[in-house]
DNA sequence: CTGAAAGCGCTTACAG
DNA sequence: CTGAAAGCGCTTACAG
């Protein structure tokens, strides 16, 4: 029944060493304040004396858990192409740092969710809260997500429930903004390409368009918008296809910087210049975006941010402090070199 | 002394459901062969009932401890601008899934590191092995890291000693080869836009543009070659100073994408047109590599192949199988729109 | 201010 | 094939 105790240094030779029993040490550890100077101070030295450092794993399981807050993303793509999950991991993490709880990398796909409930990937990996991005709504696990009663922020997604709030922009307004430029900039006939048909964003995004141009009195063609998925590639066809049914559009706005590049393609394909002959709004200002094409104009969004937002709504509904359902941050038009003014 | 069981179903749980005791549980759990079929079938069906999955902390402190690989990273910057660590974290964590271990990430700087020294963190933490990547040489991990004797990997750096080894490529040869394609094209007086001067992945490329050189017997100019620190300002400013002083320079070979866009721009301030007056080359090819300038030409790394052999290296020093001191992985010059033949 | 002991949820030798 | 019990490294009521 004994195990090697596999020369790793535990609370009880740091107890062996000052000469106290391992519940002082343990206390002064913690902090308590019924532990005298004199004794904490020998226990400190020989903490530092031995590098010890007590184990996450016990200090768990005897009562004192360290609040950890894991992003579960769904599998992480061959390249992050925009950015995107990279800052928001990186201000996920910054925040759960200054926070003083763990961070943790929870990626899954189909298969996972079929092996593993995510009731008992909660227990299995005692984690507190979670930040999800990317589930689908046919994902197992969006439904148990949903229903679990675990502090749970979810990127844009539309949720409610104690304990749930998503982390998003204001994607309605930010659409109708970018388009109310391209209209101050002369442009009528604005085609839009949209991204994947059943995502949330792409519904916004769209009534921001729709808005923008009623409100400017501009008839509505629904024909004029494309789904483009996100996708580069598949913007580059719809563009090109929407561009040869209607010439007379002179502005393109697209759901993504990656679908821009695309619809920019295809319109230098049709010998179509960018921005003299037509304007090509992007959205997300990914990295890429600044360098292309002396610059796309595109809506920012700040993916740090969101990820700080996420790891702190989180850590609030653990708190037991009160949350908004909706967090909205904050986006950012930016002007660059591929919209201009109608000729 | 009671604690409330706070409502997770523990192993105790099912072992109540079926009516056996928490070892057969256990057994049946872990695969092993000495629980009767039947037994193990109710079990099974009433875990899946109960929705239970043991956890992993306790299963640690039992002594059956999921072995668990960090990637221990120095601060991560605002904007992976070179999608490097993010394709690195994935292929890391694939990696670590397929070979059925944990992954962790664990973000350090001269703060923290203060604050808890290397063997600390292992010892809090619980992990089996590392790989390091952007630990600077002055870092007080730095050191530490390679004295302990945990299974680690390091990213472009040269160690030596039991359970360690350097993921890498051959920088040298990519280099000379990146030269000798541009002095194949014409090109005689080659400038060199340098990394930071500590880092040893400078050095080695800075051999391998000597080497091309030599080999084909152009003189060595010493002051062709300038420290960009791998940053694209830098790089501008550095760049223009270089052209200035050497208006006779048509090909530069710069150790990254960003310096090689930096360098651009320098260029055309000066009015010299890439790549009809100048050639340029990068490094790395970052994912806005292909889009910028109708594309750098570059050297393209496999920051996801990188993950992966690290995270596998890793694996097998734990499982004590032999690991070479250093893995070159394969590179690639990727030819695009920023070179051409001398004119 | 300090320590002996129970408990966290598991695993595993040992004895049947 | 199965179970009682010790142990993993901590924390914390409780008693002094």
């Amino acid at each position: 029944m004994k195990r090697a105790n596999s020369g790793k240094i535990s609370i009880r030779d740091v107890a062996r060493e000052v000469g106290v029993s391992i519940t002082t040490v343990s206390r002064a550890l913690n902090g308590y304040s019924d532990v005298s100077e004199k004794t904490k101070k020998k226990i400190l030295e020989a903490v530092e004396r031995l590098d010890y450092a007590p184990d996450a794993n016990a200090r768990s399981m005897g009562g004192k858990a360290e609040k950890t807050i894991a992003l579960l993303t769904s599998e992480l793509g061959k390249r992050d192409e925009n950015g995107f999950l990279y800052g928001f991991i990186n201000g996920m993490f910054q925040q759960c740092s200054d926070q003083g709880c763990e961070f943790m990398l929870l990626v899954t796909n189909a298969v996972k969710q079929e092996k593993l409930s995510f009731a008992q990937l909660c227990k299995k990996k005692n984690f507190n809260g979670v930040v999800v991005s990317g589930l689908r709504t046919d994902d197992p696990y969006y439904k148990e997500v949903l229903e679990s009663d675990l502090p749970c922020a979810l990127m844009d997604m539309k949720v409610s429930g104690k304990h749930k709030c998503s982390i998003t922009i204001d994607n309605v307004r930010a659409s109708r903004e970018a388009v109310e430029y391209l209209i101050r900039s002369g442009h009528e006939n604005i085609g839009m390409l949209n991204g994947k048909k059943m995502s949330d964003v792409s519904g916004e995004r769209y009534g921001g368009y729709v808005a923008a141009l009623l409100n400017a009195k501009i008839p509505l063609r629904l024909d004029y918008m494309r789904y483009g998925d996100f996708l580069e590639d598949t913007a580059f066809v719809q563009a090109k296809k929407l561009m040869e049914e209607h010439p007379e559009i002179t502005a393109l706005f697209c759901a993504s910087d990656m679908m821009a590049i695309g619809a920019i393609r295809a319109l230098e394909e049709l010998g179509l210049r960018v921005p003299e002959d037509v304007s090509v709004l992007g959205f997300d200002d990914i990295p890429i975006a600044k360098y292309v094409y002396k610059g796309i104009t595109t809506v920012r969004q700040f993916p740090i941010e969101m990820g700080r937002a996420g790891g702190e709504a989180v850590y609030k509904m653990l708190m037991g402090e009160p949350v908004e359902s909706e967090l909205q941050l904050p986006y950012e038009l930016v002007v660059r070199g591929t919209t201009a003014k109608r000729r």
